[in-house]
DNA sequence: TAGAGAGGCACC
DNA sequence: AAACGGTGCCTCTCTA
């Protein structure tokens, strides 16, 4: 046993660094003795865990600590009767509370390369990131404590330990010269500066549960969101694992396609002087020198060369070789390449959900980045199909968020307006006597805390008549005025709100008239998170694919599909303060996602 | 040479 | 009185 002393301000912390099987014994004693709560931790090869069937990805160490003391298991080295890797598994089954920092991802990692599977460990465990967030949801850079464990580590624990943990590994990765993120498969497994960093992780985290629990709101704790935040975030990480089918052949197609067009549009952006179509700077020169105006600058006082000035350009062959480089450049990488890189052995894409993952709490969605995919059209949902015999289906909340507005503020005009099914855009129009596109881009942008100026550059209505329409919003829906005022007195007053569900939510001091957009966002997506885990417990994750603000994404067996695309609407629809939030069904005929698509087309 | 910031563009 | 909320990700550019 190697033993590193290290120091949290004056707290001693004891790191055993298991070296031989016969150290073995002293670990077991302590989890037996810390068998009531205890936090682990894992250091990979690298992140996509999804890999580790084929060797690509492999787990190199495991650590369990409290808050002073901790264990460090080198489950890479092989040795004789797998003696490591059977401490591990033991370990993590015999604690009856695990903590971990973002403990999904540990929990794929064990499940991959361990075979521990993540419902034997949900369960039974607490994840200090979804702490912090109940605490203080905030990134760093809004002002916030941020939720990685070094930023959460400086801004709950130590800034100095913060400090050397995070620089540990950079250092390593110098020392043995390569680039910080290929460090994590080359580390010898007994390097000091390694143990250290790794040791600390579950001493960090112990730390971190015991001030987080404390500072979780009592009225978050007394609606239940703390077991409710890891529930969702337990069927949210079954999702991931199950992942999504990815047409290998439609999408190397369309790479091929995409990139073969961007190639030869850049050549003729390349042969007009632009070599680096990207480069907003060239771009603007370039265009100043065949003569051009442009008139707009962007906040840091450069050129502004977006699609909407490259298009003011219509008969400029060197403008609309860029307009179109980009865009089948940008494609071709965001979606249909990275889908490529990402899939596993069988041809599955593994999306990572955030389930907190913005201030508001909406999920956020990476390796399938499903919320920015192009919307309303095929092109790149037919990346993903259904299993085989299944077809896609999608359901979606109508009108969520204005819904929403509705609801909490109890207004009787919007009420009422839901309740028959008005034309609700129309009737904004008309009560402030502007356009119905005027009317529609008010009821948003009032949702999301706007004024006239918005409605105005949105709808591209005059000033006038966006001053009138947003007038009119107000006049015309006095209960939203009276919640929105509610919210910001009592942001002014407390630096935060509660939204219905009992998350708080800090709001800037000089954006008070957030807290409107805040309430209804965080509702909404509490709604959505609901329906994840209601449908969970009737049995439907196995068919869920991907979750998407107010739309869910499933793969039904084809036979089935209408009874369990109707069971499944039936389980999210929501009514709140009396009014039905309804959910609405797209079943497709075929097994792509896009699919769903052709078929209001042909209609 | 990694990381951060900015610009741009995809979405709810 | 008025105030546009929340994301992911690619590329270029500058900095340390």
């Amino acid at each position: 046993m190697k033993v590193i002393e290290y120091r949290i301000k004056n707290d001693p912390v004891r790191i055993n660094v298991v070296e031989d099987p016969s150290d073995l014994a002293q670990f077991k004693k302590f989890i037996e003795a810390n068998q009531d709560l205890c936090a682990w931790d894992t250091e990979t090869t690298g992140l996509n865990w999804w890999d580790a069937k084929v060797g690509t990805f492999r787990i190199r160490l495991a650590q369990f600590g409290n808050g002073s003391e901790s264990f460090v298991i080198p489950v890479e080295k092989e040795v004789p009767g797998d003696n490591y890797r059977t401490a591990v598994r033991w370990a993590l089954r015999t604690i009856k509370r695990l903590i971990a920092h973002n403990g999904t991802y540990d929990m794929h990692v064990v499940e991959e390369t361990l075979g521990v599977r993540m419902e034997e460990l949900a369960p039974k465990s607490w994840d200090t990131v979804l702490l912090g967030k109940l605490v203080d949801s905030r990134a760093v850079k809004e002002g916030g404590p941020g939720h990685k464990l070094e930023e959460a580590t400086k801004h709950y624990i130590d800034p100095v330990v913060a400090e050397e943990v995070k620089g540990s590994m950079t250092a390593i990765a110098k020392e043995l010269g390569v680039k910080k993120s290929e460090v994590w498969p080359v580390v010898p497994l007994e390097h000091h500066g390694f143990n250290l960093y790794a040791g600390m992780d579950p001493v960090l985290a112990f730390r971190l549960y015991r001030t987080l629990r404390r500072l979780v709101p009592a009225r978050s704790k007394k609606r239940g969101l703390m077991s409710w935040e890891h529930r969702l975030a337990h069927v949210c990480a079954k999702i991931e694992r199950q992942g999504y089918i990815l047409d290998e052949a439609y999408t190397r197609r369309e790479a091929d396609k995409l990139i073969s067009e961007a190639e030869r549009w850049c050549r003729v952006a390349a042969e007009l002087g632009v070599d680096s179509v990207n480069s907003t700077d060239q771009v603007a020169e370039a265009l100043i020198e065949r003569g051009h105006k442009l008139t707009e600058k962007t906040p840091t006082g450069k050129w502004k060369v977006d699609d909407a000035i490259l298009s003011s350009f219509p008969a400029d062959p060197l403008a609309q070789a860029v307009i179109k480089a980009k865009k089948c450049g940008k494609w071709a990488k965001t979606w249909f390449l990275r889908f490529l890189e990402q899939r596993d052995s069988s041809n599955r894409c593994h999306a990572s959900i955030n389930t907190a993952g913005a201030r508001t709490f909406r999920m956020s969605c990476t390796g399938i980045p499903a919320q920015t995919l192009p919307a309303g059209e095929a092109f790149v949902r037919n990346c993903f199909l259904a299993e085989p015999g299944h077809v896609t289906v999608s359901i979606d909340y109508g009108n969520m968020e204005l819904r929403v507005m509705a609801a909490l503020s109890g207004d009787q005009t919007l009420l009422e307006a839901f309740r028959n099914d008005a034309d609700l855009h129309q009737m904004t129009a008309d009560a402030a006597g502007v356009s119905r596109k005027a009317g529609k881009t008010t009821n948003f942008c009032v949702a999301f805390g706007g004024g006239w100026q918005a409605v105005h550059e949105q709808a591209g209505v005059s000033v006038e008549e966006a001053k009138k329409a947003v007038k009119g919003f107000w006049r015309t829906y006095p209960g939203v005025r009276v919640l929105a005022d509610q919210l910001q007195k009592e942001a002014r007053r407390k630096g935060y709100i509660y939204t219905a569900t009992g998350h708080r939510l800090m709001v800037d001091r000089d954006r008070p008239y957030a807290a409107l957009n805040y309430a209804i966002q965080s509702a909404a997506r509490d709604i959505t998170a609901r329906a994840v885990i209601e449908l969970d417990r009737a049995g439907f994750t196995p068919w869920v694919r991907l979750i998407i603000h107010d739309e869910i994404v499933f793969s039904f067996p084809k036979e089935r599909a209408a009874e369990l695309a109707k069971q499944a609407a039936e389980i999210m629809q929501f009514t709140m303060n009396g009014l039905l939030i309804p959910t609405d069904a797209d079943i497709a005929e075929g097994r792509p996602w896009g699919a769903i698509y052709d078929k209001d087309t042909k209609h």
